[in-house]
DNA sequence: CGGTGTTAGGTTATGGTTAACATATTCAGG
DNA sequence: CCTGAATATGTTAACCATAACCTAACACCG
């Protein structure tokens, strides 16, 4: 690769007037433009932006780290991140950390070292270790859908509780009484984030604690399976699952399916987080969707704002409401099943 | 973020003493790397990768150029890419294209002036522009997915020709003789490659280039329906669809189900690409499978060995196999459609 | 014609790290 | 006790780009 000495040789010149040339910068003549811009063609050069960002302490990159960009709801997000980052000449670097804190904390070492400017975190546990690593190097974080307590950070996330709470409240409506919850993690902030608001619908109908069934395992396809098995054998058998997430509700629709239960006749099934439209021929799960692309969108223009020290000192807690879309995974419990209210 | 100098002058040694400390390398006396390493403990300095790469002329990082993130296919593709790249501690930029060359260009021109080690490229478009700008700057590429014609390029792809062949085989031998093939732009060496095992099909089972439907569309939902929408107004209207990816398979069977076809009844669907398993409950559509996690493993992989040195000058076009699914979305054609062979 | 401002370019130092070289201390062996 | 090897640490220069400073030629003014 050649370098700006390189150009500066060949063109007859220094390496500052070439760097003016670039840089467009000071008093440079006619024919001295000319002949660095033909070195410039000629070897074709670009500027070591290595270089660059050693003076300038700035890199013009952000990372996203989170737990798999094999699920669609992070792909989405991540395609957010990407576009807004792009917009503004930043190219972004990508991290799997499969929910482990320590490839996390692998991660954003080598992030720290390579001096991102900033960067996008989906938690892989909900410890404040990770914030204060970056924050004792000074480097901005924003956290995504996920809350992390006890420490000051800036969150962009979907308004957990209040999705959870109108699913739940759209199951309640439909005559449901015994609904089961079968959830991610309890060390996950939405998990127990959609157990609040399932919890806060029930209440609210006149049901007790007692009433809530609440199933945690791990936001996979397989922990939904199971747990979609354990919840179907229980005494009253629920008359309508409520998926953490869409890992989750494939597996309990497969659990359904082997199970040779009918999806919504004798089983209302509904999801937090929609299944990529991309992939789906025709819709059909009950869900409350995420804003997916605002999050990675909103969560990458804040930490543009803190760049620019355009952010205020209060911790930003961007909570972005949540859609149900009503589709035909969930209906009336049949009658035999009903409770009397 | 604190430099080396700071822990130096902390430890009251010099810089090239905590070096040494942090890459093992030379004497250092016991006490001195005790008090080099507290010191470092004390600052939380992590050595700051732009100047080691500066020195080093090595980044450790790679990039991912692609057309779309969002294409679960290309998804696990990056997944299949960060994985291997993670193992020997690189990282690894993202760039979506959105199937534009400017875009692409603009990209590789950023990625060349952040100095990154290697290039995995699937190309916008058939033009080998890329691959020489990257190589007049001496940065090693891996073009995945599709070939590039005009220029020596490591590839690494699948057997679009033989995917097709089999699953066209397919269908001829379940009874079909109208087959009309609903393919991408016919500048991607993917959809051309597609229509030439179909091709090679059709003849090789007794029919005629004048048997051939082919519709050229792009890769995306909204060109699959309106291309499955112009195969249904044929006289005589086909007895099954190949579409050419996974988005055009979403919207031919969306199309199919607008107009009241049932599949595979009236009409058999076959496409190439599966859908991801973790968004879908019943796997239906009849598929080659592509195996996008190697894609990005092995190109991945190679582009290791060229870094390495241990590649030989022939440019590689590793050809992996497509896997042939057969679901329920093909069948035999209903007899009053049945040609005559 | 001297002074001043404009234009055009060069020189030096800096950013953080480390290879190569230089210096200083310790210790074993003769 | 001296010599030379082994051990321990420091100094300099280089990687590449550029801000800050400096020099020089020229035009224009009074």
């Amino acid at each position: 690769m050649a370098t700006i000495e390189d150009v500066a040789k060949r063109a007859g010149v220094s390496a500052m007037t070439v760097s003016r040339v670039l840089n467009n910068s000071g008093y440079i003549g006619v024919k001295t433009r000319e002949k660095v811009e033909r070195a410039i063609e000629e070897l074709g050069y670009v500027p070591n932006a290595l270089a660059r960002s050693l003076r300038f302490k700035t890199t013009h990159t952000l990372a996203l780290v989170l737990t798999d960009i094999t699920n669609s709801y992070f792909t989405t997000v991540a395609r957010g991140v990407e576009d807004m980052a792009n917009a503004r000449d930043f190219t972004v670097m990508f991290c799997n950390t499969d929910e482990s804190p320590d490839k996390e904390m692998k991660y954003l070492s080598v992030l720290a070292q390579k001096q991102v400017d900033g960067v996008l975190l989906v938690p892989a546990f909900s410890s404040p270790d990770p914030i204060l690593f970056l924050k004792a190097r000074g480097i901005p974080v924003v956290v995504l859908d996920r809350r992390i307590p006890d420490v000051e950070v800036d969150t962009v996330r979907t308004d957990s509780v209040r999705g959870a709470y109108q699913i739940t409240r759209h199951l309640l409506d439909l005559g449901h009484r015994r609904i089961a919850i079968l959830t991610g993690p309890v060390e996950i902030s939405t998990s127990t984030d959609r157990v609040a608001g399932y919890k806060q619908a029930l209440l609210e109908a006149g049901l007790s604690e007692a009433d809530a069934v609440i199933m945690g395992g791990a936001y996979t396809i397989s922990s939904g399976y199971q747990l979609a098995q354990r919840a179907l054998a229980l005494k009253p058998t629920p008359t309508a699952l409520f998926a953490g997430n869409n890992f989750i509700a494939i597996g309990v629709l497969r659990a359904l399916r082997d199970a040779g239960v009918r999806v919504p006749d004798e089983m209302s099934v509904v999801s937090f987080d929609d299944l990529p439209s991309t992939t789906v021929v025709d819709p059909f799960l009950t869900v409350v969707s995420q804003p997916a692309y605002a999050i990675g969108e909103q969560g990458t223009s804040r930490l543009f704002d803190v760049l620019a020290g355009r952010a205020q000192t209060a911790p930003l807690d961007l909570v972005l409401p949540a859609e149900l879309i009503v589709r035909q995974s969930s209906g009336a419990p049949r009658r035999k099943d009903q409770d009397m209210g």
